[in-house]
DNA sequence: AACAACGATGCAAACGTTTTCATTGAGAAG
DNA sequence: CTTCTCAATGAAAACGTTTGCATCGTTGTT
């Protein structure tokens, strides 16, 4: 009953109506008469029309577009925030158009470029470090644009996100406030990823405070996998020369530590601590259960889609809007006193 | 430099040439002198214009993107495929549309419509069990589709998947052959996921070979998340009536159930043993580690990705192209020859 | 009864691009 | 020097919609 080409003017036809009257129909329904409106809908089902957004949008209409680019979707971070980032916009009758840059700050920029040529309505990114060119793309272009997952009052554009560097304060200042010295710092590359790098800077800020050194073997690199992390976990925990806390750059590298620390059975929390960032999917029921700084992933796609499409319908471009989401540290199994004190409960 | 509204009529005249001759050095570079191409080029610089693909698609050219509807991203199963689905379509110069259902196959049509508002080039779906509705719409409108994560020979589309029936086959066929008879079915529901309903499906099948009942009481439901999964078998493991082994509809919940266990302290695999489906990321790292089937995400996204672009690019529409993606049983430390046959090493 | 006001609809221009066709000019062949 | 070919470019129509303006018929006002 449906054809692959009908467009507006056959529904007109159809329907015994010009085809100013079907866009009105669907655009403007109170401009027409309900009796012509009814006619219109019959024909648009028998022929099975499907408004071309294309044609709309070179009137200068919104396409109904939203990109979003992050550095990667395969990750049990990102993809709790794209879900809830997706299902804000579909409410708002908005659709997500998608791409991953894989770390790559320089690919962010022609991923970029390609929505602008789609004509998304608004563009999402991850994070508060860009490259110029990003940046003037953005502003010359004067697209609503928000940053996510990370909060800082100086910011360049609108940001929805916590202050990832309180997020490694707390992380290390709850090691330090139970009692732990010899700590060790488990983090990812920080190059292009400006959350990390945020994160180390407070844990370690936090240390400087309390006068505590990180020595180089104990400062550990390992990529976003739990594999890669149990694997530079499984050296660490292998010598004799063993911190008594770790604090990880987010809970996939908590995971690995933890795994590794039960594969070369040194005891988590007796023997060794473990506090990650992130609290995701599993962290709360793996054993021991992952002490971790909850960020708000699904908050924060919400909350950036909602700001975004805020920016998308203000008249006046040129907008900022920042949101500082709560941080929070959830205490579970994987932290205790160090083991010296363990020993001499109450006190030195 | 730059302007908001540059199209290209402003290029041409800063060119010093036609429109016509800008799209062709864009479109059909070999066309056009090369020094023109050079004025052309840098007018393109100076200007910051960016070519509309609104514009370019109601001339009946591809609108350069391609619409993926999932159940759900927040999941370590879809956000693999989605990241390697997604990384082929840029490969090819296409642009992924995302949009998540929520296990609903109402929402899912009417999602799939609104990307055939945006005339995206191809659609790919998850599984084969869709609504009429939507099998409708895909055929009339006679746009390139695929289904991703399911392969069937008789399947209405084209498909691009493992055979889950096959897959909770091998799970349940590696539990028998160890010699486990009391077995345990953890499942999701099986409501708009035919992915699920045909490991079930196949589980239960190698189990009525062998002659082996499941009783009610050690079939669990839960949904896709580790918490529901553990807090569904923290009752299994509860009681004194515990199966031997466990086959989970995938490494989520199995991943629930090991933690249940290790809070019950129940053995895995000494008491229980546990098979997962799918591979996920920490499935390998985990104590114990997880003997599970491996579902190849990421080259269902790849495969899929390259399937679908094929049959875009393909003159002839209603071609049909289904791959059978393979299974591994991927044999670690969570599962064992059940208890009583332990004690009695060789045989009954 | 004449006229104003208004609601409903149609006509045609406009959006930014691509493409067909026509035109121009330069070099090749005679 | 003419004619033919061919490469390079421009003019204009076309794509599917939206919308400002014009038109028409009705209803209400005097």
């Amino acid at each position: 009953m449906a054809g692959r080409h009908v467009d507006i003017v056959h529904v007109a036809r159809r329907a015994g109506v010009s085809p100013a009257t079907v866009s009105r129909a669907f655009n403007h329904p109170s401009l027409v008469r309900a009796d012509t409106r009814a006619r219109v809908s019959a024909a648009v089902d028998e022929l099975g029309y499907i408004r071309n957004r294309a044609a709309r949008s070179i009137h200068g209409k919104r396409s109904g577009t939203i990109g979003l680019v992050v550095p990667t979707v395969d990750n049990a971070i990102f993809s709790r925030l794209i879900q809830s980032f997706s299902d804000a916009l579909n409410r708002g009758g908005f659709t997500l158009l998608l791409a991953a840059h894989g770390y790559d700050l320089g690919r962010e920029k022609d991923l970029l470029r390609s929505f602008l040529e789609h004509r998304v309505d608004g563009i999402a990114v991850i994070g508060l470090d860009h490259e110029d060119a990003t940046f003037a793309l953005i502003e010359t272009r004067q697209v609503p644009a928000v940053a996510l997952w990370n909060h800082d009052g100086e910011s360049r554009m609108s940001c929805v996100g916590p202050e990832n560097r309180h997020a490694g304060y707390l992380a290390a200042q709850h090691l330090a406030d139970l009692g732990h010295r010899r700590i060790g710092l488990l983090f990812p590359p920080v190059r292009d990823n400006d959350r990390a790098a945020a994160r180390l800077e407070g844990a370690e800020a936090l240390l400087g405070e309390r006068g505590i050194a990180v020595p180089g073997r104990w400062r550990i690199e390992a990529v976003y996998s739990v594999a890669a992390a149990k694997r530079a976990c499984l050296d660490l925990f292998g010598g004799g020369d063993i911190p008594t806390g770790l604090v990880a750059g987010n809970d996939v590298l908590a995971q690995g530590a933890v795994f590794a620390a039960a594969e070369r059975a040194v005891s988590v929390p007796d023997r060794v601590s473990v506090v990650g960032i992130g609290d995701f999917s599993g962290s709360a029921e793996m054993t021991p259960s992952l002490t971790t700084v909850r960020l708000p992933a699904a908050e924060i796609g919400e909350a950036g889609a909602d700001v975004l499409l805020e920016l998308v319908r203000a008249e006046r471009r040129r907008l900022m809007i920042r949101r500082n989401l709560p941080l929070e540290l959830v205490t579970r199994a994987s932290t205790a006193p160090p083991p010296a004190l363990q020993e001499t409960p109450d006190g030195a």
